[in-house]
DNA sequence: CGTCGAGTTGATTGTTTTCAACTTTGGTGG
DNA sequence: CCACCAAAGTTGAAAACAATCAACTCGACG
């Protein structure tokens, strides 16, 4: 794992921008800024988690493999979020950057002891296991629809970019995330787009025409 | 919610018995026990998280429900599992008794401090965390002979009863914890038997007859 | 201008759901 | 102890949905 990209060399500590939404849980994560290649490693599984990390822009997935090669992406991470920081000691995922990325990497025991950035980090922590439970009920109960509807609004509503979505992913990653096949997710937008609630611009740049319909379609 | 049962008036402290396989994680919880019935809600969306749980005997689910009554079981806890350990300050599911039930209800504050404890509870939640991924990749990824198979292998283990299991829950309660109708479950059981897999010898009790078949189908 | 990868669309297949009927189980009271 | 009842579970047939297989389109990039 490539440690430091070149043009970073001279500027080695690094305070994370706040981007994004300034939620009160922001964390100022002080580190090394990475350059990562899109579908490049970030971490993998078994590694050791003594290190978390904050993305600056691109974005990044957090994906499982089972042995016959299906894939389940658990979570992407999006500027501004902070992600990797655990409990267990080694990791149960991989991160790899979706597209090309940047992102903040900081030694977990650095942030240590300062009970502000603790507080953010448990707040934090709580939130990734509230995602990891909507996804549960996403995956558990949920039409196809209903699915592709609600990845959009909730990826709106991160992005702060209001109605507008230039969509990080690619359409195997979305399907890959939402548990369904890239045909499906693609017949889907199609369906959407037909229904007049999405006009998709082009494959990557989405418009939610009318996001409170989107919104009744996940109930 | 009610918080002393009649029957316990004269004992409201409890050292919780180590039921179960005596794991190191194990917690002995100081608490009253309180009996539940089946069905009966042990807390509710929208609680505050200061009391932490002890399954002592029977079985708890904890569920959320969609808007159009869809409802997806988020976990089952058995004999000797602690739960109720959250981050947030407010529950975000529901845990409900699947059968008659005791249950050890210690206020967390009283938890404090204990570094051992302390230790033990974050690496229960670290467990937890574990588990809801586990059931992302199951609910994403997996057929329902692969859901049924796997759930039954996890039953057996956490029960410790080899390869005899008392199921603890309904049929209902397993489909909505697999993201499947009872019908298919039924069906499911029903193909597993007929290979000769499983030995169904009533509707509540399973023998694994060939236990790393059904590993293999879950690969 | 041609090629390659990503995305879309169509036709078909397979799995799961739905609806419905039937059976088994467990509890209750005669 | 047995008969009856309600609830739970099973099974069958049909329908709905998503997956698969295959062809095609689009767009980026040399």
């Amino acid at each position: 794992m490539q440690l430091q990209s070149a043009s970073l060399t001279h500027a080695p500590r690094f305070v994370a921008p706040n981007v994004g939404a300034a939620v009160p849980d922001d964390i100022k994560l002080i580190g090394v800024a990475k350059g990562f290649a899109a579908d490049q490693e970030i971490f993998a599984e078994g590694d050791a988690t003594d290190f978390v990390y904050k993305v600056v822009s691109g974005a990044v997935r957090t994906v499982r493999v089972l042995a016959d090669g299906r894939r389940q992406v658990c979570e992407f991470h999006l500027p501004g979020d902070v992600f990797g920081f655990e409990f267990a000691a080694e990791r149960r995922q991989t991160a790899e950057a979706v597209s090309e990325a940047v992102v903040i990497v900081a030694r977990r025991s650095s942030l240590a002891g300062d009970p502000d950035i603790d507080a953010r980090l448990w707040r934090l922590a709580a939130r990734d296991l509230a995602r990891s439970q909507d996804h549960v009920l996403t995956l558990g109960r949920r039409s196809a629809a209903e699915r592709v509807a609600s990845f959009l609004l909730d990826l709106s509503q991160r992005l702060g970019t209001h109605d507008e979505i230039d969509l990080p992913m690619s359409r195997q990653d979305m399907a890959d995330y939402l548990g369904l096949t890239i045909e499906t997710v693609s017949r889907t937008f199609s369906q959407l787009q037909a229904s007049g609630l999405i006009e998709v611009r082009c494959c990557r740049h989405v418009r939610l025409a009318r996001s409170s319909a989107l919104a009744d379609l996940c109930e």
